[in-house]
DNA sequence: ACTAAAAGTTAAGTAAACTTTACATTTTAA
DNA sequence: TTAAAATGTAAAGTTTACTTAACTTTTAGT
C-alpha cells in the first residue's frame, strides 16, 4: 500500500523518531511503514490521520481501487 | 473500536457469510469484527469502505478522538 | 573532510489479525 | 412448531504488525 507519510512528516519538520514518539510506536515501525514494508493497523492509521488532519484515504492508497 | 458494519450489512440484505465471500475473508472474521472482538487490518477496512461506499472514518469509530 | 543526527536494515521475539474446523445457539420462514 | 439458515463461539495454527537491540549507511552542518 502506497502512502504519503514521508512528505507529510517532513512538511511538519519531524524526524521518524519524533513521529514514533508522538504516535507511541517504535521508530522502526515508522520507518517500515514509510518504506512500504507493511501496512499500519487501523488504530495506527487513525493516529496518522488525526496528526496530519487528513482522512485515512488521503494518506494511504489502497491500489486495488 | 466501534463500527456500523451490522447496520450497513443488513441494509444491503447480506449475511455475514455473503460479506465474507465478497471481501475474501472468513465468516468468523466478519463476525468477530462486527462484535468488536478485534479491528480489521487497514486493507480490509478499505474493502469495507469500497463495498459500502463510505469513508473508513464513517464506518469505524476510533473512540480516542 | 569530520562529526553527529537521521534513516535504513536485520534478527529474534511478542501481539494481534486472520484461518480452518467444529459445534452450539438464535433467528427466520414454511 | 419444526427445520434450515444465520449467527455466535472456541481452539489451535499461520501470518502480519509491532517491539527491542544492535549495527550500517546516508544526510546535513561546521
Amino acid at each position: 500500500m502506497n502512502n504519503k507519510l514521508k512528505e507529510l512528516r517532513t512538511a511538519l519538520k519531524m524526524t521518524q523518531a519524533d513521529l514514533a514518539t508522538t504516535l507511541e510506536v517504535s521508530r522502526q515501525t515508522i520507518n517500515a511503514i514509510e518504506k512500504g514494508k507493511f501496512d499500519p493497523s487501523l488504530p495506527l492509521a487513525f493516529k496518522f490521520s488525526r496528526l496530519f488532519k487528513l482522512p485515512i484515504e488521503e494518506i494511504f492508497d489502497d491500489e486495488e481501487n
